[in-house]
DNA sequence: AAAACGGGGAG
DNA sequence: CTCCCAGTTTT
């Protein structure tokens, strides 16, 4: 029996008493997993802490039971199903390859190739789908196994440095999912990176496999793996509200925009000067000033939207008319829905004392 | 190889 | 306030 298999053994005792539940989870541990339900948890679970999922999660399955169901939904439907996830690129990635699945019989494919060629199925979800619903022995490497790993050798790269080292994680990914089930092994070893294996204050002495962990003998284990430095941008720009006498709003996609740049939102621009107490000149580009009934300042609205800090103002104008104002006419009552970021969210909340 | 993509929550 | 988190896609 190699040092590996013993590891693993005690690995997945350990995650068989100590694992938390979740919507997503079996009952029986050992029963197959509907691939539907694997590929949806796992691609909210992406970039997202497993706190904000389950709620959307049980939303999700409750409204969208299959890919059928999936495939049937419109897109604002399925786009708000995921509000407040962030990264709605992997909600209309879902909706696609919904729409694929069903028109290819409703099967998923069951190997690596066949699911990575499908929108918003990478490396990692096809590994958890062919793992977790096919009982497959795939690989997994997602933030968690890569901090695991990095402790277990000391190495001080990450995968991300080039291709030999992200061969090495995949190689070790595999010779866990190798090592027995991976269908266990690769869900106990995300578990013990979540709650044992921990960023910063990790519970080495809790932990099963300290018995095969360099950094843990070394007493170095927050030395593992080495920092990646991320540099925040501050924003500061401005928000027009543009709406008629009727009280209907002009959503547009802000291609200009670093951020949001894909989906419906109000027209959004950088702008230093934007704190200055005059009817900006370059909202001038959207709203030729001949046709400004009225304008005024609401008020600052702070964001954040992965680096950038956002120092946004938010100025409400009625228009005269919709001549030359091309993009969406949305009623008050109806911005909620059609306004999926948090960041726009903020926005109508000011316009409500226009 | 690097940047873009969102938001919530922990410390 | 700063930083992190069950990645994928585009540039």
């Amino acid at each position: 029996m190699t040092k590996l298999t013993t590891a693993n053994k005690a690995l997945c005792a350990w995650f068989k008493k100590k694992r938390a539940e979740f919507p997503w989870r079996p009952l029986d541990l050992f029963s197959k997993r509907d691939p539907y339900a694997v590929w949806i948890s796992e691609t909210m679970l992406q970039q997202t802490q497993v706190s904000a999922v389950q709620t959307a999660y049980k939303k999700w399955m409750q409204d969208f039971p299959t890919v059928q169901a999936l495939a049937r939904a419109s897109e604002d439907d399925v786009l708000l199903h995921w509000q407040g996830l962030g990264y709605y690129s992997r909600a209309r990635n879902i909706h696609k390859t919904a729409k694929q699945v069903v028109q290819n019989g409703g099967k998923f494919p069951s190997n690596r190739q066949d699911l990575e060629a499908l929108p918003g199925i990478g490396a990692y979800t096809a590994g958890a789908i062919l793992s977790l619903a096919f009982h497959q022995n795939e690989a997994i490497l997602d933030g968690n196994l890569v901090r695991v790993f990095s402790r277990l050798s000391e190495w001080d790269f990450l995968p991300t440095k080039d291709k030999a080292a992200k061969d090495s994680y995949w190689e070790e990914a595999y010779n866990w999912a190798n090592a027995g089930d991976a269908f266990l092994t690769n869900e106990a070893l995300m578990e013990l990176g979540r709650t044992v294996c921990k960023k910063t204050n990790p519970l080495c002495e809790s932990c099963p496999i300290q018995k095969i962990c360099k950094a843990f003998q070394n007493g170095r284990a927050t030395a593992f793996p080495p920092q990646k430095q991320t540099r925040y941008v501050s924003w500061i720009g401005f928000a027009l509200a543009i709406c008629d006498s009727k009280g209907n709003f002009l959503l547009q996609s802000s291609p200009q925009s670093p951020f949001l740049k894909n989906q419906l939102t109000f027209p959004i621009f950088e702008y230093a000067d934007a704190f200055k107490n005059i009817f900006p000149g370059i909202a001038e580009n959207v709203i030729s000033p001949e046709n400004v009934k009225r304008f005024a300042f609401m008020g600052t609205v702070e964001h954040s939207i992965t680096r950038y800090k956002i120092q946004c103002r938010v100025l409400c104008v009625e228009a005269k008319s919709h001549k030359g104002l091309p993009g969406s006419w949305i009623s008050k009552q109806k911005l909620p829905q059609k306004i999926i970021s948090s960041f726009a969210q903020k926005i109508v909340i000011l316009t409500h004392d226009f």
